[in-house]
DNA sequence: TTATAATACATTAGATTCTTATGTATCCAC
DNA sequence: GTGGATACATAAGAATCTAATGTATTATAA
């Protein structure tokens, strides 16, 4: 687990970029996702995601659709026409933002 | 200029390193410093930064000697011991974080 | 069978960290 | 002698997160 305060500023492009990846995917799978992704490193809580999730959707940036598991109700979200053209510009500002920060602290990352 | 909830989370980090390649710099140079170093691609502003150095000294990372430039105070800031090594952990974090991620914001689509 | 964990949504109080604005004062160049 | 740069500082408010709490359903192990 990374202290907090580094995780902060980067949930809407992982969210972005999980979602450019997947058709449509819930609240809940996202956390999941992260956290396997991550081998737990990255811990998205509910309270942080779900706020998230609705603002975007109020920005016209994701979309919902509601499905029922049993009786159980499960909200898929999906990019937009403009949330596709976000994704990519989130992912990119991070990608830039990850050279600079390199240049800055002097450090190596591993090749892809 | 990077959209500013990035660099949320980077500031201690981006300080702890400087002052571990300079023995010691006060508050001013640093905004410029790191300035120049990122093209003005990041830019800390004084109402983050001075804040950001009172609690780092209150913690006792950094230690302050006060000079005067003519009339005008200059405080400089150095990494105490404890700084020395919290600088160090704080510069690997962030290298670990950031290919926590490279690897994230790579992924391909998983199979269904 | 029952209680515990996992699934799945949601909200809220409070903490942290930043932006923006403001304030004071000195120094330099034109 | 005025404007911009240097150099410190604080403070209101915004943004974003944590931690706690709540509701309800479903799966599982004792």
């Amino acid at each position: 687990m990374y202290s907090s305060e580094l995780i902060k500023g980067t949930l809407k492009t992982i969210v972005l970029k999980l979602l450019s990846e997947n058709k449509k995917m819930y609240g809940y799978e996202i956390t999941q996702r992260v956290k396997d992704l991550t081998g737990n490193k990255i811990q998205i809580t509910e309270g942080a995601l779900y706020p998230t999730l609705h603002a975007l959707e109020a920005e016209g940036i994701l979309t919902t659709e509601t499905e029922f598991i049993g009786k159980r109700v499960r909200k898929y979200y999906s990019l937009s026409k403009i949330g596709k053209a976000k994704s990519k510009e989130k992912v990119n500002e991070f990608a830039d933002f990850m050279n600079t920060m390199k240049f800055l602290l002097e450090i190596k990352t591993k090749e892809a």
